[in-house]
Parts: structure tokens; C-alpha cells; sequence
DNA sequence: TCTGGGGTCCTAGGACCC
DNA sequence: TCTGGGGTCCTAGGACCC
């Protein structure tokens, strides 16, 4: 049987912070999302006082003045650099490792690797790192997380440390966990198990493949089958080719004026163009989008993004910047007041395997039109119950007129006839 | 009134994760 | 007043091709 381990390092954000500030060790202690909005790691004193995951710093603020918790805005830096010290220590003891995130790895047992090795391996991380981590122990990568979350939530019983494989009655331990702790079981997964009468990972475990098969594809049944120890994930020791790279920032006020816009924008696209540049890496697409505030329902909503496929593909800021300007142009609207900004950079080619002459671009070139939203609205539908209410991007299709999608159908519609008084393309 | 079948590519949208 | 920023995979459906 082959076994797994999940390493997992606790509260990591925070456990950083406390690696440079031991005075900090036993008191309360969150670190903040990029712009200080929300709360995304929390010290076990943190989370006894109540604050929850993610919530709005601001909400909070009651509790961290009464208590007095620590705040800290998050140091990427910081954190990539301890993990990459605590990756190097378990690389060093397993013939394989799988470094799932920042704070995460799945490492591939030797025979002999006991939950004493486990355990001497965790000592050895918080020595000589200072980082606390759990050690989750099963034949399948599911398992190994679910190990992994019964040691984080009962660390008093089991040092950390837990391993289904030796374990009397893992069936037990899976009776007392619901779905939706398992690894990939969210809430919607969670609710539909629910509404089969599978609430446990054990009823999970024991549910007709079939009927999984049926409501939750192929999903529900790779996890039931990695429940009952048949290895559906390997382990991937090389991180996958990427897809696309992002960046994108929320404003600490809203912004209306296309200048401030185009300085967001600019950054954005440094940042982003810098890291395929990192990677080896050429855009062949671009995408720029606008995002009012969805928080505020009273305020008119605008989210346009607007896609390209670019000339030729690329990595140079200067290039990419002039194209994300012109973009932002097109869907840029007065009046409202955005709330963030962004770029995608995709289709991405590594940069020693582009030979032009045999570059195939991507066939379809998507693009933004406002106007013909309004225009098929106007058209096919009833101008209080619109067809598209939120289509956010379309595609001319040759010949065939337009196709745009609407989120309320989930459905393309597409129109016979191509133009349109001011379409730009 | 009947009106192929198989395949690829593309996109949006849903669901999930850290 | 303030509400993160990245990612992944799967599915469904249309265009297009043979």
C-alpha cells in the first residue's frame, strides 16, 4: 500500500509573523489580506476570541481593540522565503514531495515511515524553522487530508499528528466528520450530498458510486473512490504548466476618472508581465476588466471585460501596457464608481518553444460591447426582463452574427444580423 | 415531415481550493 | 466608510469541419 503524507503548516501566516516576533507567541494575532481589507490568518488565540475566516477587518474591529490583536498586512515576501525553508527540510526526508501551496505538501512515504517518524519530523520543522506544522497520514491523498484536518482539530489528543493507516477504527473517525470537510466537499457539494441523505464521510464512503457518479460527476466519484483507498490523484512532484497569470487590486475608495484607472492598470500589468517574464514565458491573450462595488446593491453595477488575442505573443511590459490601455478605453464607462481593476495574461507559450512560423493563435477573439448587449435586449426581449443581464463579453462569429451570453440562462444567444453602429471589435 | 455522426475548439459558468 | 487575490478542473453547448 502506498501512504501519503499531508504536511500542513498551522496558521502560517501568523506563525511567520511570530518567527520574528516571539513576543507575539500566545497572543492573538491576525494578518490582513493585500489592502488590509479582510482577515485571512488568524492565531488559535485569534480564532477562540471568534473571528472568523476571511471576515472584513473592519467588522471585526470591536474585538481587536477589546483584546488587544495583533494586525499585521501580509509580507509575501516573508512567507515564500519561510516556506521555502520548511519545503527544503521535508524534501530532504521523503523520496517525494508534492508542494500543493504555500503552507501545504504532500510527501510520499518510505517504507518504515512510521507516526514516530512523523512526529520526530515535526519537531524537527518547528526547531529548526520555528513554524508549527500537522502531519496527516493516509493511503490517498484525500485521506492524507482528512488525517491531516483530524490532527489540526484534536491536537491535544494526537500531538498533531495522525495516521489513518495505523489508526483501530478510521471508519469512526470518518463517522464523526462531516462532507464538507473533506477536501473539495464546499458548501454547494456539501448541500446536494445532503439532500441524497449523505451527511458523514462514512455515509460518503459508503454511497452508491453510481448515484455520485450521477449528481456530482466525476468529482463525487474520484472522492469516493480515494475514501475507500483507491488512489485517484497522484502525487505530482513538477508543478503543471501554467495557464494564466493574474493581477488585480480592489481600491481603498472608489475610483471614477479613467487616469486613476490607467495608473491601477499599469501596475497591474508590470506586475504581471514581470512574472511570465520570471517564467520563461509569452501572453498570447490579454484580458482587462472593471468591477464596481458589489457590496453596495443600491449602486448602479458596471463589470466589463474585454479580451484580446494580441498581434504577436509577448512579454514586454511596453507592449502589453499600450494594448491594456486601448482596452480599458473600450469598456471604460464615466459615472460609475469602480472598485477594482485587473489583467489576465493567457495562453501562455514558454518562450524557448515559440518559433513564429509555427505558431497557431487562438481562432476566436473575444470581445466587449456594451452597445450590442443593449442592442439584443432591445431587439429579442422585453426591456424590463432582458434577455442578457449581465453579459460581460461576446464573440462575433463569422458569418453568423453575434453571440453573447447571458448568466441568468446560462445560454449563448445568437443574433443574425453583424452590425452594429459603433461595434468595435 | 423527415433532416447523420463524429470530432475539435472555444467560451461561460459552476464549484472548489489556498 | 471599510468587504482579498490569486488559481484549478469539469461541464455544457454552439460553431465548424469532414
Amino acid at each position: 500500500m502506498t501512504r501519503l503524507a499531508l504536511v500542513d503548516c498551522n496558521n502560517f501566516f501568523c506563525s511567520c509573523e511570530r518567527v520574528f516576533n516571539p513576543a507575539l507567541m500566545g497572543k492573538p494575532v491576525v494578518v490582513l489580506s493585500n489592502n488590509d481589507g479582510c482577515i485571512i490568518s488568524r492565531s488559535d488565540e485569534a480564532k477562540a476570541l471568534g473571528i472568523p475566516m476571511g471576515a472584513p477587518l473592519h467588522e471585526q474591529q470591536a474585538v481587536i481593540r477589546k483584546h488587544g490583536v495583533h494586525v499585521f498586512s501580509s509580507n509575501y515576501t516573508l512567507y515564500g522565503d519561510m516556506s521555502a525553508r520548511v519545503m527544503s527540510i521535508l524534501r530532504d526526508e521523503v523520496p517525494a514531495i508534492e508542494v500543493y501551496s504555500i503552507d501545504e505538501a504532500f510527501l510520499q512515504l518510505p517504507e518504515g515511515f512510521t507516526e514516530e517518524t512523523a512526529r520526530a519530523l515535526r519537531a524537527k520543522v518547528l526547531q529548526w524553522t520555528g513554524i508549527p506544522v500537522c502531519i496527516g497520514i493516509g493511503s490517498t491523498k484525500l485521506l492524507a487530508k482528512a488525517a491531516n484536518r483530524h490532527a489540526k482539530k484534536n491536537k491535544t489528543v494526537t500531538g498533531g499528528v495522525f495516521d489513518f493507516t495505523s489508526y483501530w477504527d478510521p471508519d469512526g473517525i470518518l463517522s464523526g466528520m462531516e462532507t464538507g470537510d473533506l477536501w473539495g466537499v464546499g458548501k454547494n457539494l456539501a448541500q446536494r450530498l445532503r439532500g441524497m441523505g449523505v451527511k458523514t464521510a462514512l455515509e460518503f464512503k459508503q454511497a452508491d458510486p453510481a448515484a455520485i457518479r450521477k449528481s456530482m460527476g466525476v468529482i463525487g466519484e474520484r472522492m469516493l473512490r480515494e475514501l475507500n483507498g483507491i488512489p485517484c490523484m497522484e502525487l505530482e512532484e513538477m508543478p503543471p504548466d501554467r495557464k494564466g497569470v493574474m493581477a488585480s487590486r480592489s481600491f481603498g475608495s472608489p475610483v471614477e476618472g479613467l487616469e486613476e484607472l490607467e495608473e491601477a492598470l499599469a501596475n497591474h500589468v508590470a506586475r504581471a508581465s514581470e512574472k511570465i517574464r520570471r517564467y520563461g514565458l509569452l501572453a498570447t491573450s490579454m484580458e482587462v476588466f472593471l468591477r464596481t462595488n458589489r457590496f453596495k446593491k443600491d449602486d448602479p453595477q458596471y463589470c466589463p471585460g474585454i479580451g484580446i488575442t494580441l498581434d504577436r505573443p509577448t512579454n514586454s511590459t511596453a507592449e502589453l501596457m499600450a494594448q491594456a490601455r486601448d482596452l480599458l478605453q473600450q469598456i471604460y464607462r464615466p459615472g460609475y464608481r469602480y472598485k477594482k481593476t485587473g489583467i489576465q495574461l493567457a495562453h501562455l507559450v514558454a518562450e524557448d518553444e515559440y518559433q513564429p512560423e509555427l505558431f497557431d493563435r487562438p481562432k476566436a477573439s473575444v470581445i466587449h460591447v456594451d452597445k450590442i448587449v443593449d442592442e439584443i435586449n432591445r431587439r429579442m426581449g422585453d426591456p424590463k426582463n432582458p434577455v442578457i443581464t449581465r453579459a460581460s463579453q461576446g464573440t462575433l462569429r463569422s458569418g453568423k452574427g453575434w453571440q453573447m451570453r447571458s448568466e441568468r440562462h446560462s445560454a449563448h444567444y445568437t443574433t443574425d444580423w453583424k452590425e452594429l453602429p459603433e461595434a468595435r471589435v
